[in-house]
RNA sequence: GGUCCCAUCGUCUAGUGGUUAGGACGUUAGAUUCUCAAUCUAAUAACACCGGUUCGACUCCGGUUGGGAUCACCA
């Protein structure tokens, strides 16, 4: 009998660095981190990769872990110095990255190296001129102990180099592409560390998923080209590879890496256009991935119990904004109305429409008529505005339906004021009653129902006449419909 | 230019050697309707190309073409 071999937890992160604010594609990757972790009872945890100082920027990671959270995935580890939701941070872990420097160099698998930048650029793009893989030539590879011991006495700057073996091959199973292979010699020595304050991506990156023990490293197909160069260095330091996931680009409408011309990018902004956390992950879980089933409305829940890596797709997605605006339509229309109202509230208060972020039934009876023709939450306020506006603003000839003249539009809105005024009964259900009897006897409903919703609303297209009366009530109705005869006065 | 990755309707995709190539969004038409939505019904539309393997290729292999990513003392 062979013995069942102990499962290890699964462990993946999500590592951004803080530079921009926090974009759709970066929030596909946490998500398919995320649910995978999930899905195997594993850990999800947040690193931000904030080593470049310049680009860093604190405000940027506030807004990722904000939208991380806004969109439910909550991370599981952290410093416990600095709290359990607090992320981990690489500008604060400094003392590891050199412990683990000085241990690569000890054992001459990394070396200082004196080249002027200006050499080694010279020199690349003349390699790259020739067609050649423009690598660093290595002259300071094997500088002599003392030779480094000298210039370092003397101050002269220097970078360290990472070893890279020359003419062996690097092989990878990429668990969603298959066998990749790269030969190293197009590798070649590349810098980990500035100095022993300042460290480099490819070196940070794999010390940090030694340390924090990640076994499964997904992240977009940008990453390809930095895993053989992580993988030396893991096996320099003798520790076992990760399995590596590498996810395909979202592109934009041209087919390229998804960019700023493409529209909104970062969550932020689909935040405030209104898409809801909800839809906007289950488009983005779509996009690459999918079932095998004929379903595809998936709540965070189910995303996890489905999920699995072997569905993801290999080549790139455009993202598809019609399809996002009709899931959250979805969403939308799906939504209980106290729920939807408390989300369209900020949305009245900064229009001015509202002077508070206080519901009331006024306000939910109107947004409920408009619930099914929402497909982003900000469109709420071109809906309602009428119900809060004094003066609706519409050209008189609005109220004509199709043929009519001047006369019977003041008939017609004669007649619906003579019905809202003797309707003892102001409900839905008595005003449809007697209107809908009214409408019957013309040779054409819209004769009566045209004029009426116009005068209501002084809109081309809204809700139906029957339910706006009901929701703005009978004076307000009555103001309404009077104010529109007096055009024709 | 070097290296690597990718290729089914306009878009997201199902498909794992034999299917009328399925679904969704979009679009178009119809039903409903005072309008706009929503809803229902229908239609539209795809295996990049060329070779091989095979009785049989969208499916496997090779090549071509096309697209993309990446080549920092950024991440």
């Amino acid at each position: 009998m062979i013995a069942k071999k102990e499962e290890k937890e699964i462990r993946t992160r999500y590592a951004p660095s803080p530079t921009g604010p926090f974009h759709i594609g970066g929030a596909r990757t946490a998500l398919f981190n995320y649910l995978f972790s999930k899905k195997n009872n594993g850990k999800f945890i947040l690193r931000i990769e904030d080593t470049d100082k310049e680009r860093s920027k604190r405000e940027f990671e506030t807004q990722l872990m904000g939208n991380l959270k806004w969109m439910g995935m909550n991370w599981d580890e952290g410093p416990e110095m600095s709290g359990p939701h607090d992320p981990y941070r690489q500008s604060e872990r400094n003392g590891i990255y050199k412990k683990y420097l000085e241990k690569l160099i000890e054992e001459g698998h990394a070396y200082h190296c004196f080249c002027s930048k200006e050499d080694v650029e010279s020199q690349k793009q003349y390699l790259m001129s020739i067609g050649e893989a423009p690598i660093y030539n290595g002259k300071c590879r094997d500088l002599d102990k003392e030779t480094v011991e000298k210039y370092l006495k003397e101050g002269k700057r220097s970078v360290i180099r990472f070893k890279a073996p020359f003419g062996e091959k690097i092989v990878f199973d990429d668990l969603i592409r298959g066998k990749i292979e790269v030969d190293s010699s197009t590798i070649g020595d590349f810098v980990i560390a500035k100095d022993f304050d300042n460290y480099l991506y490819n070196f940070t990156c794999v010390v940090d998923d030694i340390d924090m023990q990640i076994n499964y490293v997904i992240r977009g197909e940008d990453h390809i080209p930095n895993t053989p160069k992580q993988i030396l260095l893991i096996k320099a330091m003798g520790f076992d590879v990760p399995r590596y996931a590498h996810l395909s680009l979202i592109l934009g409408a041209d087919r390229k890496k998804m960019s700023k011309r493409d529209g909104k990018t970062s969550i932020d902004e689909y935040i405030e256009a209104g898409y809801l956390p909800e839809a906007l992950i289950n488009f983005i879980a779509f996009l690459g991935w999918n079932p095998g089933t004929e379903k595809e409305i998936y709540t965070m829940e189910e995303l996890i119990h489905d999920f699995s890596l072997e569905k993801i797709q290999k080549s790139g997605a455009i993202f598809n904004i019609d399809k996002l605006d009709w899931v959250n339509g979805l969403y939308i229309r799906k939504m209980p109305i106290k729920e939807l109202t408390e989300r369209c509230l900020p949305y009245l208060k900064k229009a001015g429409l509202i002077s508070e972020e206080i519901s009331s039934p006024f306000i939910e009876k109107a947004i409920s008529l408009y619930q099914e023709r929402l497909k982003k939450l900000s469109e709420i306020v071109e809906l309602v505005d009428i119900f809060f506006k004094e003066d609706l603003g519409y050209e008189k000839d609005l109220l004509k339906w199709k043929t009519m003249e001047d006369k019977d539009v003041v008939a017609s809105l004669e007649k619906s004021y003579e019905l809202v005024l003797g309707a003892e009964e102001y409900t839905k259900q008595n005003l449809e009653k007697i209107f809908l009897a009214e409408a019957e006897k013309m040779e054409n409903r819209g004769n009566l129902l045209w004029p009426l919703r116009v005068s209501l609303t002084g809109k081309k297209s809204s809700a139906g006449p029957i339910e706006l009366m009901e929701a703005l009530g009978k004076e307000e109705t009555l103001k309404r419909i009077k104010k529109a005869i007096q055009k024709y006065a």
